[in-house]
This record gives structure tokens, C-alpha cells and sequence, in this order.
DNA sequence: CATTGTATACGACTTGTTTCGTATCAAAAA
DNA sequence: TTTTTGATACGAAACAAGTCGTATACAATG
């Protein structure tokens, strides 16, 4: 009954980011901050949170009016957990496939790749 | 209304899967392939694919009785629309970020990671 | 104290996905 | 020709996700 095998539906993702980003924040905090790109009332907000606390993927601090959210799923481990599944399902097990997708489609700065070569040569030698 | 928008479903991307690697495949052919991960009845697999011929998502041979499917998707624009997706709301818009993970928590062979850097190479000098 | 504003709780509706039972049809086997 | 086998079609149930209306609580303000 781990943490591991929770896995958060497309709204509860896009909730998860706004409480990674802040590490804490109300209903009204997430609401507003997803009212720019998207449009659902307060209420659905809300529900959503609440039920992404039933199931223990955030915890609240109820210890004012106005709870507290904070997130109970790392990034680091729901990144790994979605990258790992699209790795199976869509690139046939191979996560080099993956990585030159990502690098072919989506820009990365000059730094970037640097820092992704080095990863490389670190890789290599072991 | 083009594909672009179409966006497979779970079980979905597990029957296009099958039909990326053949080509063309039967109800049955696909049935058993996923049966051998998946306990699901005939009749699903088949109601699944009809539905996802609603869609256009896959086309289907009728000249004989027994139907031929292929899909209509391209695994490459699936990948696409999925990286793409998922790099905006797990990895903060940063594809590096995305083929650190990559990288760094599943295997790559010594070929495949040749192969990335020298795509990298070819990145950096433009 | 009454009103207003801002919260949470909760139930119910809508839409989409997955599942499967049953009907039907056609070809192959008996 | 009758039976059996293997296929598609279709409806409906079960489940899940997302949405929102309304009830209710409470504190700040008038």
C-alpha cells in the first residue's frame, strides 16, 4: 500500500505542479495559479484536492479556517514512475529512443546538453 | 480534425502498441498479444478496437470475414504528443530535465549512448 | 446582533472508458 | 444439410474522472 503505485490522473498533475513549485498552498492559491491556462470553478478545485487527500497523495493542515496543502508524492518519483511507463509503452523499452525524442523535438540550451554530456561520459565508464 | 489531437487512452496505446510492431493485425492477433500481460475477454479487445475505429484512429480491412486493423497513428507523432505533454507538466518545459531522468534510471547500451552524443554533437554546432 | 464574504463538505450529474453477455452471421466440419 | 466453430455487432453495466450546485460554518464588518 505504498505511495509508489498512486498515479495521478492528468488534473491531479497539474495540482501536484503547483504544490511542488510552492511546497505549500491553499485551494484559492492552486485555483488561481490554474485559472490562467484553464477554466473550472473553485468548487472543482476543491473536490479535486480533497479527494487527492483521501487517497493520501497530499496532506493538509487543517489547523487554521483555511487548509493547507502540501504534497505527499515526490516530483522525483512520480517523474520517474511516468517516465518509466512510457518508456514500456510507447519506445519499446528503450529509454535511449526516448532521450532522442526529447532532445530531437524540444530545444535545450547549450548548457544544457553540456550537463547531458557529462552525464554520458559518466555513464560510459562505469 | 486532424489526428493530431486524438489522444489514445491506456489500453488503447497497449493495442496500438501491437499494431505499430505488425503493422496489420486481427482482434484475435491482438488478443492474444496482450493476453499474455492482461486478463481482459475477447469481446473487449474487439469492442476496444471497433470503438477505436470510430475514432480514426486505426483502419480496418473488412474484405474478408475476418477483419484486418493497422493503425492510422504514427508511433513517432505519438511519442511526440506524449514527450511533448509531458515534458510541460513534470518537467517544468525542460527536455533536459527530462533526458536526465531518462538516463539516469534506466540502462542504456554503450551503442545507444554513443549514438546520443552524437546527436548532441550535431545539436551544439548549430 | 445581523450581514456579508470566504471557507469546506458533500451529493449528484455528465462524460468517457472498460468490461462483458448475448445475438447474429458465415464458413467449415460432420 | 445440420452442427459446430469462430468471427463481428451491439447494448448495457460498472467504474472512474471531472464538474458544479447547494448547504453549512465561521469570522470580519457594519
Amino acid at each position: 500500500m505504498s505511495l509508489k503505485q498512486l498515479k495521478p490522473t492528468e488534473s491531479e498533475l497539474e495540482i501536484l505542479r503547483v504544490l511542488w513549485e510552492r511546497g505549500e498552498a491553499t485551494v484559492r492559491d492552486v485555483h488561481e495559479e490554474l485559472s490562467k491556462t484553464k477554466d473550472a470553478g473553485y468548487t472543482t478545485t476543491l473536490k479535486l484536492m480533497q479527494i487527492m487527500h483521501e487517497k493520501g497523495m497530499v496532506k493538509r493542515d487543517e489547523s487554521s479556517k483555511t487548509h493547507k496543502y502540501a504534497p505527499l508524492l515526490s516530483r522525483e518519483k512520480t517523474q520517474k514512475q511516468f517516465v518509466g511507463k512510457m518508456i514500456d509503452t510507447l519506445f519499446q523499452g528503450s529509454s535511449s529512443q526516448l532521450v532522442m525524442q526529447a532532445l530531437g523535438n524540444h530545444k535545450a540550451s547549450k548548457e544544457e546538453l553540456d550537463e547531458i554530456q557529462k552525464l554520458i561520459d559518466n555513464l560510459k565508464q562505469q
